[in-house]
DNA sequence: TACTATGGTAAGTATAAACTTACCGGAAGG
DNA sequence: CCTTCCGGTAAGTTTATACTTACCATAGTA
């Protein structure tokens, strides 16, 4: 079993829609906790719960203000899923490339 | 409760390893369920139930070849991801701006 | 020193979902 | 036909995890 890797993480964190609703929110600027469970159908440590997790993932960072723990999104994890989206994508192409040529000498044959 | 998007489905269907397992599997061209199944330690039911997960996010296609259903990517699916990147970054961006303008606006003071 | 905020964590529950075995129907070859 | 591949689906179990309440620690304030 493989160590789970950065992109498994993010990928792992988005999987829930609370979270990715926590996410979201976190969107528009630093929220504080309390600011994020606000108008949500869940609870405070809930969020707290799900913060973990984004935070573990690299998605969200944290600036401690006193008492307060402002969480804002991390944009380094957006570059990561760009990153795994091109390569993603590169696989794919030239699979499709090879599989082409493959056709290719079918017909010559 | 608002209704699953197509970004939704597809986060869902990816936040499952086993699932990203499938999913990366197909990256090298079109297999038939058996294949995919073959050397992963789960059995070929549960990889079908995973691949229909897959189809329904948009994620992979099948093109049925007599008693073989042959699955492969389906290349929409990167666009939309990569969109909901664009968005979510732009957003994020915008987010970014207005919380610079009111810092500054608090130096003005 | 209280008193009132903040938020993280533990323990337990309850729900969701991943997995297995067993079964079924369709396609190809004898 | 009969046999043998193929793969989807149902039923049931088991495991994971999202959630709640309760509790604790820290920071600011009267």
């Amino acid at each position: 079993m493989p160590i789970a890797t950065r992109v498994d993480r993010v990928f792992d964190a988005l999987g829930d829609p609370t979270r990715r609703a926590v996410f979201r929110r976190l969107r528009k600027g630093n929220r504080s906790v309390r600011e994020i469970a606000e108008g949500m159908n869940v609870s405070r440590p809930a969020v707290s719960q799900h913060l973990k997790v984004l935070k573990g993932a690299g998605l969200i960072a944290v600036r401690i203000d006193g008492a307060r723990h402002l969480y804002g999104v991390d944009p380094s994890a957006i570059e990561v899923l760009r990153n795994w989206l091109d390569g993603f994508w590169d696989g794919t192409l030239t699979a499709f490339k090879a599989a082409a040529e493959e056709e290719q000498k079918k017909m010559e044959r």
